[in-house]
DNA sequence: CTTGCTCCCGACCGATCGGTCGGGTACCGT
DNA sequence: ACGGTACCCGACCGATCGGTCGGGAGCAAG
């Protein structure tokens, strides 16, 4: 992290930038003051914005699959091997405090399909791959009898949203939790949730 | 929904193209195409931008509380006020598709302390009082001993992130489920998952 | 007919946007 | 000493931004 090239700091720059406002609210200027640089030399290191943008996106992506592919080369029930998918999911949405807010912007970007200026649904093409291999392992728990009652897509759906609303929640989740969304008490509790929504059966109806 | 005034027209196209690409993403030019005006026209329904955005988020929220509402004057014990509340929750974000995204993209501008433009957290206050009367019936069923080792601010948070992920998960979502957001089918499905999840007490760690 | 109000418009404003250009400087291998 | 390349800069470009202004059309009250 000491001495990052000039191409790093603007990545980081970025990153936090797209996350708190948006790839529209963001302009070029900003970015460029806040590394320290003139305007036109980020045109140096990428060709447009909309390049930059995707550069950030991608080394967030790159982040989060890195993070979670020793999880996969386990070997031992997909009970277990889930429980560490899980932890390394939430562990990469930890590590950076902007990622699960990137996300969900790419998400949303990737829907507006009237404006032609990001590729077709790449952050979303991007994610199904990353968390295919948790559905895979889902399905296969499932078949082997260790959930109960279990459809893995909405399972996938509720995983996702309690996970990564909690890490874009900022200070409107701190001020409900009282504490950091980050703090390592906060990250624990996440990670025991998910767990326990897995194994304790959520969609047995209550009787 | 017949003959709408102009300036539900225009708020209605705003609440539209906000929820799709941000505050920053639109230009009143847009929204007065949509809306089939000139742009100087916007002007005399909304001082500025940022009043139209304020405006599109406030009727948002207030359509939140009016549905919620019914169910905290109801009698009868906590735990089933707190399921007809989550119901209406859920129905609130269900009626129309934009409000979960906007609501998103409003606790993202509020912590963006650095730009002024917005009255300081507008939407997270306003929700805050929406979601208080969710946390003290949990509480209340907490303390009648109607779920198991239940924190309120982390069941809060997780219902929250489940239900506005849901419905802001766009074609993302779809695809990993298979079928529209709002279809009755996967809405049904979201109450009777959010039920199970206090009823089931999801934080007993797996044994 | 006049006055005034509501609603809408095209033309225009200064500011800012993403992006280009020519030139400057420092370090490179030769 | 040389040309080349990597990096950075200020000046500048056309387009678009939010917003203003003067005025026109329609309608109601006097």
């Amino acid at each position: 992290m000491a001495d990052p090239n000039t191409r790093d700091k603007i990545l980081d720059v970025g990153e936090v930038l797209f996350a708190r406002r948006g790839f529209a609210g963001v302009g070029m200027r900003e970015v460029a003051d806040r590394v320290g640089l003139g305007k036109s030399s980020l045109f140096h290191h990428f060709r447009s914005k909309v390049q930059l943008y995707l550069a950030v996106l991608e080394r967030v992506l790159a982040r989060i699959q890195e993070r979670v592919a020793p999880a996969l080369k386990d070997t031992g029930d997909p009970c277990e091997r889930l429980d560490r998918y899980l932890d390394a999911f939430i562990d990469a949405l930890a590590e950076h405090p902007t990622t699960a807010r990137l996300l969900l912007r790419g998400i949303f970007e990737d829907d507006d399909f009237d404006a032609g200026t990001f590729p077709e649904h790449h952050v979303e093409h991007r994610l199904e791959v990353i968390l295919s291999d948790a559905r895979r392992l889902i399905e296969a728990g499932v078949e082997a009898g260790a959930f109960r009652d279990v459809s893995p897509p909405h399972m996938m759906q509720t995983l996702i949203g309690a996970t990564v609303y909690h890490f874009a929640s900022g200070e409107f989740g701190e001020g409900l939790l009282g504490r950091p969304l980050l703090s390592a008490e906060a990250v624990a509790r996440r990670k025991d949730e998910l767990k326990a929504l897995l194994h304790n059966g959520l969609w047995v109806k209550a009787q």
